[in-house]
DNA sequence: CGGTAGACCTGACCGC
DNA sequence: TGCGGTCAGGTCTACC
């Protein structure tokens, strides 16, 4: 589920509630999340830690400690947070703080949790993620830097998280719509015309989706257990065979890169 | 180097 | 109602 608006708005909402807060206890229940497994070691490293901030990079979560320590998580497909409230179904973690109780919630238990020294977590980021995309540093020229001689897709390419972080199989379906590109594009032989309407592209359809609070299919909702209504907006996810906004003719599947892929083969070239 | 299938899990949904 | 097949927002590994 989740791409980078939705662990943006997480984010958010982590932020509000455990910033300036002590993690008195925390209980794990799935051996698969923390990696390396020891679940046992981890609650007892983070009790008593106060978090100074959450952070994001590209997809993943880092709860930053005054213990010198950073917790990151990564929620995978199905991974959300909720605050307080009852036990729920699928729940793998909380934290019990001073104040809240913060439920990590994952039914296929993909998500996964590490902690470590904080420059540790931050390098081990920074060798498998490229740059933010909404940051101006992440501009046409450097995409056509990190795309220079890839004979890969350039739906492949985008959802390859060290040309850019964050994007995933919706969002880059609905860029390449907005940029007017087809998914089977070789990544290598975008024009700098085209490279810049993608960046544009992107940049709009991330910051829509941000203003609406993410996506919500079928787990994903916000920290405070409202749903976002990005999914109101797609105009190509899961949308196959309904006609085009801009044209109006049957938008076409195909399986690109491993993905379920949705365009106009008419607008998208 | 690059690409694609398979693995990791569970639930929802569809057709019979 | 129940069963089997298919699909799902992501990433890593094995293999060609």
């Amino acid at each position: 589920m989740p791409e980078l608006p939705e662990v943006e708005t997480v984010r958010r909402g982590l932020d509000d509630i455990l910033t300036g807060h002590r993690i008195e206890a925390v209980h794990i229940d799935d051996s698969r999340l923390v990696q390396p497994r020891s679940s046992r070691a981890v609650e007892r490293r983070l009790a008593g830690a106060t978090v100074t901030s959450v952070g994001r990079r590209g997809k993943w979560l880092l709860l930053e400690l005054d213990t010198g320590d950073t917790a990151v998580h990564h929620l995978r497909m199905t991974g959300s947070f909720a605050v307080d409230g009852e036990t729920l179904p699928h729940e793998r973690l909380q934290y019990v703080t001073d104040a809240h109780i913060v439920r990590y919630v994952d039914p296929r238990r993909f998500g996964t949790l590490e902690v470590g020294k904080h420059a540790v977590m931050h390098s081990m980021l920074d060798s498998k993620l490229g740059p933010e995309p909404l940051e101006a540093a992440w501009d046409a020229t450097v995409l056509r830097t990190s795309l220079r001689g890839r004979s890969t897709t350039i739906k492949a390419a985008l959802l390859d998280q060290r040309v850019v972080a964050g994007l995933g199989n919706i969002y880059v379906d609905e860029a390449l719509h907005g940029a007017g590109i087809a998914p089977r594009v070789r990544a290598g032989t975008l024009s700098l015309v085209r490279a810049e309407r993608l960046v544009v592209a992107v940049r709009e359809v991330l910051t829509l989706a941000l203003d609406s609070g993410g996506s919500t299919l079928s787990d994903y909702r916000q920290v405070d257990g409202t749903f976002g209504s990005m999914q109101d907006r797609f105009l190509v996810y899961g949308r196959a065979g309904e006609p085009c906004a801009h044209c109006g003719r049957a938008l076409r599947s195909a399986t690109i890169a491993g993905r379920t892929t949705v365009w106009c083969t008419h607008c998208q070239r």
